[in-house]
DNA sequence: TAACAAATCCCCGAATTAGGGGATTTTTTT
DNA sequence: AAAAAAATCCCCTAATTCGGGGATTTGTTA
């Protein structure tokens, strides 16, 4: 059984071409060819695709609103996206709508046929580019310039804590109980107490989560 | 000038494979291999790599800490994760912690050496699953509403806390207990422990504490 | 209309944390 | 050597948080 391929973009000249790569190899079908999503709905209705390729850049409604409601109306049919741009907004609201794949209009025939077949297999193809993009988004925003000080002047918001007063923050940030603090550090639970203690009064808070966000905001812990 | 790769995994089966295949190709180089991350931060500096392969299930430090150590100390180095497993916690943990790509060790010897270029030319193999999980993450928090936030990066850790919820993490935040939270919101005490059951629910933490450090970590408040 | 999310409120018991006292043993500094 | 700081441990009481249960009202969505 054929994959089905419905494909929507602007292009008649890429739309051609698809449809000569897709009708022409074996295995693949293309289901509907449509220069805009005006009536998406319907066209997807009509043509029954299991993989849909769409534009990003169209007249009327443009891609990311197509997939959004190709998406709700249908969820089982598998949305790559294909454009000649790539910046964040268009990568990050496509994937959001609900966007199974993102490729580049560079990407190579044969390429495209293997990431139709990705798709279809429930795969998530994306251009390199695209792919790192993607893992940005989901990587916390990383300390750039990290090495701020490494003079010996003790820092100003360092709050006289000791090493090991520091080390029982840095568990504390990281969501530990005094309980798991005191295994993690192997010393007895009233020790991890009376060592908060000290803390806290360094730090001038008088609670776990004052501590934390003052911690964190302040960069005492790392 | 061949790319240099240095392979961390407890495997010493998979080891050699990975040796010969990668010192067999031309343009390819096998820095370093080494059974665990004990020393990871020594391996890198002496074997200076340009990628890293990186197992997850290690004895001792694991590959995820690896990661997160590695890109800490050696934040232009890009590494990329390979393992039998790809739960979501992992592949999730993974990502976060700075891995550049996640394959899965089924893959072919031809196509691990492809996503050794890739990841050194920026890009962010995946295998196929691997990457769906990826945009299931940012897919996750529903579908993004009607007017596409183009104006700021995208806020991808939202959790989808509802307005009010939004508003008690913040105080949580600031240090409020409970308490001074119910006064500040004029609602009861008990209707802030009904917020933060949910608050917990859905940010998947167990204490103020981490529900702090996410907070303020992932910018989930301002 | 029915289903759902959001926001509000309540109770119980168990676990955890806070604040107030201590004390002893190492290190480090003066 | 004496003083100070750091690290370890203990007890008691009060306050707070956590994890289960609920429930009601008000909108919005399907």
């Amino acid at each position: 059984m054929a994959i089905r391929v419905t494909v929507f973009d602007d292009n008649k000249k890429m739309l051609d071409s698809l449809s000569v790569l897709i009708d022409g190899t074996p295995g693949f079908h293309m289901a509907g060819v449509f220069l805009n999503c005006n009536n998406v709905i319907n066209d997807v209705q009509q043509s029954q695709p299991d993989v849909i390729l769409m534009d990003i850049e169209m007249p009327g409604v443009d891609g990311i609103e197509a997939v959004k409601i190709v998406k709700q109306k249908f969820p089982n049919v598998n949305v790559m996206m294909q454009t000649a741009f790539e910046n964040d907004e268009n990568v990050f609201a496509a994937i959001c709508a609900g966007a199974s794949g993102y490729i580049l209009k560079n990407t190579l025939p044969a390429r495209i046929l293997e990431c139709i077949v990705e798709v279809y297999q429930g795969g998530s193809p994306m251009s390199p580019s695209v792919a790192r993009k993607v893992l940005g988004f989901l990587q916390q925003p990383k300390q750039a310039g990290a090495h701020p000080d490494t003079s010996e002047q003790p820092n100003v918001n360092d709050y006289n804590l000791s090493p090991r007063e520091k080390e029982i923050l840095t568990c504390l940030v990281k969501g530990m109980s005094y309980k798991m603090i005191a295994e993690n550090c192997n010393i007895s639970y009233e020790t991890v107490r009376s060592h908060m203690k000290n803390i806290y009064d360094k730090l001038h808070v008088a609670s776990m989560t004052e501590a934390v966000a003052k911690a964190i905001n302040q960069k005492i812990v790392s």
